[in-house]
DNA sequence: CATGAATGAGCCTTCATTCAT
DNA sequence: CATGAATGAAGGCTCATTCAT
């Protein structure tokens, strides 16, 4: 018998709260996808009952309400963001693998993922009107923060230099970087990640003591 | 007389398009109040006319459609945007008083403005959404990093140093600080704002290479 | 008890698309009511909800849109068209009871249901401009000649004479002499439907050979 | 001066009422126009002003309501009627040039005007609903009928042949088919036309008293 | 548990009509 | 006379939500 129970430990959900929990993830992971396509302002439980497959009755059983169940699908976002690029620190063994690997995978995630990622400022925009969301958002905030200060530090350690700016400076000009770029490629702007890491260069550069002249 | 009557030529708009054009923007700006207040994703053209002082039925008079009024409303915010700041420029005289005139001038924004700012972040989403609005949003963008630049060489000319980060990555860095700093001021965060203006003295200080040495 | 259940088997809907079909048609009915009532172009799908006894948002929930539940609505008046007047044929066994009894059921439609045919009239005028509606339309057409085919040729067949006219030309006879009857009948003309019988007689006489002197 | 004043005569309206009238008839033929291309259910008064060269506004100076204006149009459309194909009768000599000549300017109208036409069957059928058409929908019915029986009675003379159905029984039928060939020419049946004549020639030819053996 | 029928508020838009200018 | 600004009812339609099955 409890070898049997042991396999199931690893397959199924033992209880019932397990199922719920596991049905409202498999659900918010569905309004994350409607929301990377329409946008928080077009997004209806309906098209997001379609991209599941389950009937729109039963968000209302797994969920409160809409917020509810978008709250949901800002966690299931923020399961993600938290290890995101790591793999880059985590190869890099000079300065310029790590700036050219970090640049690199700004570049993928802008290329592949840009509908997933606009979702992510479309979100965080909510949080500013939406009382609800703000605690995720501001959570995930923090993990997108800590990401770039580990990458960052990573480079001041392999520099062998200081870090010459504070985490939050260091998201923020990272983020904006990214969040410009995004609207440029979204609009059709092919320069616009060439571009943006032609800048993220030298900006990382700067911050490791080790200037380019021709700015 | 006629002097009074020259001013009233310039205030009273002469022809009809003037006119049309007038109301547009008057429309425009009950728009954007709405915006300030609801986010666009629960703006509604009668929540519009309810914050203008017509019916409901004007805004189809004066606009094709909702993109139309709201397109009209970006721009309305774009105008306000160019110049903003720009007397903190005009008045410093040394790197301390510009460095304390523009931060104390980014907290009185955020604490008297935060409403109207949060409406940026939200168009700015919607335009990665909404094709109608990039263009314009592109533009408002590119104001702000002009405004942006403007400060920081005058600030490296006051401090006598080069800049050492291209315009899009000072535009991102302070950018991105003040939409962190939203968020958690609207969270009710008491030190938010002057959290912000912590990190951004140093940033600055860091950028005309007068490093701060406890980071 | 197995006769029963296999009565209700007929009448009970088995599936949920039986169901939904006989809700479409049970809406459609609701829509053709208005339609009698109001034509085409007052016709709203809130008074059509009002007719049925439903909320108008569960038109919506079954059609995609208007056209689509006016259509339903068409295919509803179609098939009653098919099948009426033929027990005149079936009954009549002298050339003049099938003429008399003929006559007399158009007179009894234009009494009994002016209503239900001034909305066929329309729907046929709005397929002019609407191309959703022809295909329905002129199936309706063709049933309805038919009809009048059927009737004229067993009139022949009574008679022993051939029949004059094509099928084309016998419908628009007498489809033409009851429009005509139609209007002047709503128009408060008590005379008219007796003055159709009168002309359409004579016509029937004449077609099949047997002309009236005094026209 | 008195020579001035009659030519003033011939070309502008002496008084007041005059050019009311025509102002009336000059906005009644806007509305013709738009009635033919969008059909009665889809016309708006705006419409109709831009297919005019006057503002919406003047359309309430010259008609009460939207009803006042489309009976005029009604009666514009009316005073065409009247003489339409007496030419056809005016010009031909023999049973055969009449015949052609009366099918030929069916299928000119039909191709021509379709949609001038299919705003009559339009405007026919409202009169169904609304009383205020009613009248003159009546008059230009027997104008029409009126024209039909002018033809027919100049064949028969022609045959030296009595007429063999009563007048309404003929406009019945030439209406009817022509509305039945509307319909199918506007669905893009390109035989429809021709179809028409073949029937109608033969309808005419035994309304003469000359059968076509293979109907 | 899950479905989908049903609701009704609300959205964007069109429109006939009124009226100040 | 003529304009066009303004109104507000109504239209088609979407949607979150409820609830019987």
């Amino acid at each position: 018998m409890a070898s049997i129970k042991e396999k199931q430990v690893d397959r199924v959900p033992r209880t019932r709260v397990d199922k719920f929990a596991e049905r409202r993830a498999e659900l918010g992971e569905a309004a994350l996808q409607t929301l990377a396509t329409l946008g928080y302002a077009r997004t209806s439980l309906r098209e997001i009952a379609q991209n599941s497959e389950f009937s729109h009755g039963v968000l209302h059983y797994y969920f409160n309400d809409k917020i509810d169940l978008i709250v949901c699908s800002v966690r299931q976002y923020k399961a993600r963001c938290v290890t995101r690029y790591d793999h880059v620190t985590a190869t890099a063994t000079t300065v310029d693998e790590l700036t050219t690997g970090f640049l690199a995978a700004l570049g993928d995630t802008l290329r592949d993922e840009a509908h997933m990622h606009r979702l992510w400022y479309d979100l965080r925009s909510q949080a500013l009107f939406e009382e609800a969301f703000r605690a995720d958002v501001a959570e995930i905030d923090k993990s997108l923060e800590n990401m770039i200060w580990r990458i960052m530090s990573r480079l001041a350690e392999l520099a062998d230099e200081p870090l010459r700016l504070p985490a939050s400076a260091l998201y923020a000009l990272f983020d904006g970087l990214f969040q410009q770029c995004l609207l440029k490629h979204l609009s059709g702007d092919q320069g616009a990640i060439e571009s943006m890491q032609v800048d993220g260069r030298k900006a990382i550069l700067e911050l490791i003591g080790r200037p380019v002249f021709a700015v």
